[in-house]
DNA sequence: CGGGATCCCTTAGGATACTG
DNA sequence: CAGTATCCTAAGGGATCCCG
């Protein structure tokens, strides 16, 4: 049996076979985000190393989670229909790990694909299905992003590689503090008051419905 | 920063580095069928080494996850309640690696936990609501469960240790080709024929309800 | 440049034996 | 029973280099 197997006759253990090794969830994490070339996967993970990154690719793509795709010069990766089904699995582990996250520190960064995510886990289309279609452009740190919610649908892209289309209905900025926003410990009006939430277009009243939203109990 | 962290800030890598050792998952996994002492849950994980065991446990219970409880004379681990707010993490990924888990290998054990656990991943709430409550006696390889479904709440037991309350409705043994009876893959009827399934009590049809109630496509 | 491969070192993981 | 202690291997980490 190879090393590193569990010797389990079970799904967890299989599981945890294919995707527990470092890093290979968070580049999972990534490409739920959509198809990235190897040095945008670089780039979202800042620290880890360019071998182990190769390694996990090659392992990802040989457990059939992940396609290499030429595109014109540049290749791509992207998961397949098999990788794309752990999108509850990094959903769960993002709603679980929100309530130990704690305050940020120096040394951590912020990367549009995981404020994507962490958006994705926090959003509840239940309620979302109940409020008027509703665009957001949110400035997280170093990601700017596009939030479109429709209904009970989501979509969330980079604002600084959409065209533009059409005027938002609220734009904000705000640091890692958001996050006690969206766990509610923090009312919209006093994340505006306190200067945690800087609205820079838009009817300020719709933090609200965004809140609403957005929301992850800690 | 310690070498182990992922230097994100963000739920997901939160989670990862809390429970994405190698082990750590598992460990929570037998976690989630009830307290354990130290030496169950090296029988329950053959190859985990007892100084990694030893210091996942100690991980787990600095990180909150766990609890080390003295139970006159013998000491217990249970999770608390942060800790068992994993359990839709396990099932998640459960329920993923349940469909790349293949036919099972010689050297690869089975043990009550991972069944009890894959049982909980397979169950389907709204189904057996609308089914009547019924008690099966399952004898999957080393474990052997008693397994009560009533209205949409389930409880798994080891039947080797629980008092006997009442004749079950049905008993069978099954090896670990009993995930193609789950996966639909074989329809009951079938299973019993082919002696993947062999009925030890009970009407055999009870074996179409247990399989519309433990049900997990692949 | 993008997309890696190589080298070397550190540390975690694994096997076994041993102890309060 | 509930862990430690030890030794060794293999994986992870960081820097650098290579190649189209």
């Amino acid at each position: 049996m190879a090393a590193r197997e569990y010797g389990q006759y079970c799904g967890i253990t299989r599981a945890l076979e294919l995707v527990g090794e470092r890093w290979a969830l968070l580049i999972v994490r990534d490409l739920l985000v959509g198809p990235r070339r190897y040095s945008e996967l670089a780039g979202g993970l800042p620290r880890v190393p360019s071998n182990i990154l190769s390694t996990r690719l090659k392992e990802l793509q040989e457990a059939g989670l992940i396609r290499r795709v030429p595109h014109s010069r540049v290749i791509v990766y992207e998961l397949t229909p098999y990788g794309a089904e752990l999108e509850p699995v990094v959903l769960a582990l993002g709603a679980w790990g929100f309530k130990a996250m704690g305050d940020p520190r120096a040394e951590q960064v912020i990367t549009p694909d995981s404020m994507t995510m962490a958006l994705r886990t926090a959003f509840r289309p239940q309620v979302a299905a109940q409020l008027p279609a509703t665009a957001y452009e949110a400035r997280l740190g170093p990601a700017e992003l596009l939030v479109r919610v429709d209904g009970p649908s989501l979509a969330v892209t980079r604002s600084d590689v959409t065209l533009g289309d059409g005027p938002v209905d609220l734009a904000f900025a705000a640091g890692p503090d958001i996050r006690r926003l969206i766990s509610g410990e923090l009312a919209p009006a006093r994340a505006i008051e306190t200067g945690v939430v800087e609205v820079l277009r838009g009817r300020r009243e719709l933090l609200d419905r965004f809140a609403d939203t957005f929301h992850l109990a800690a």
